[in-house]
DNA sequence: CTATGGCTACTAGAACGTTAGTAGATATAG
DNA sequence: CTATATCTACTAACGTTCTAGTAGCCATAG
């Protein structure tokens, strides 16, 4: 299944995937941003259209849940952006990032050690 | 300066990078998809307008050149996604590029030797 | 019973993205 | 010189995204 989000049903996916099945108004205070309690509603309502939410009947509203995986969401969203810019080339994006010098020596390290994990395994 | 490319601008400014100054007719030919000759020029003047890129006149028709470095378009698309689906962590991202199995031996084999170098430099 | 608060459904409008047509300028072929 | 091809500028239509308002339902407080 693809998965396509836009920057701001992201947002409300990841207060799904972060705490769980939610009513409207849990998610509303999660986000960062301040929105009306309807502009959440419509995002969900959405997000459900396109089927990467349900939700269950809960006394008079309506607890909302995450039914694609966040894993699914992230390597589709790395897929497009390989695709868009790193010509199709993951181990391009990825020295793109550790050029970046965003990574602390501990993360390199761990990063190290997983690639060593990975590479033992083929 | 930040930076943002919607998918079909991201296809040009693509042609722009690999092969350098190019005239409409010239951008239109390399691009996969096959697009009006209108349509690229409006894609292209949309760039401009947004500042990524600038032209010189050539003959009757101008020649098109990015005026952004490409690698600042990627930091600011990684950034971005970093952002909206890895909740700001890099390492995140990059751990699920390692396990989505999406690397050769080979190119593991350059990743770890890319992190040996970096790790050395700290 | 009535009013209030909270909830969903429906509607809508502004901004953006995508595509391409039409008009008008200009060089060039004949 | 005139017709054609090529080029940019302008306009436009359609879909999507983002935001939020209005209407209407219903439980419950008083």
């Amino acid at each position: 299944m693809k998965i396509t989000l836009t920057d701001r049903e992201a947002d409300i996916m990841q207060v799904l995937w972060e705490h769980g099945p939610s009513l409207v108004a849990e998610v509303r205070e999660r986000l960062s941003d301040t929105l009306a309690y309807t502009t959440v509603l419509t995002v969900l309502r959405t997000l459900q259209a396109k089927g990467y939410v349900g939700y269950e009947e809960e006394g008079r509203g309506h607890r909302y849940f995450a039914s694609v995986k966040q894993q699914a969401a992230r390597k589709n969203a790395l897929q497009h952006l390989t695709d868009k810019l790193f010509k199709g080339s993951t181990e391009l994006l990825m020295t793109q990032l550790v050029s970046d010098q965003k990574l602390t020596p501990a993360q390199i390290a761990r990063m190290r050690k997983l690639l060593a994990e990975r590479a033992g395994k083929e």
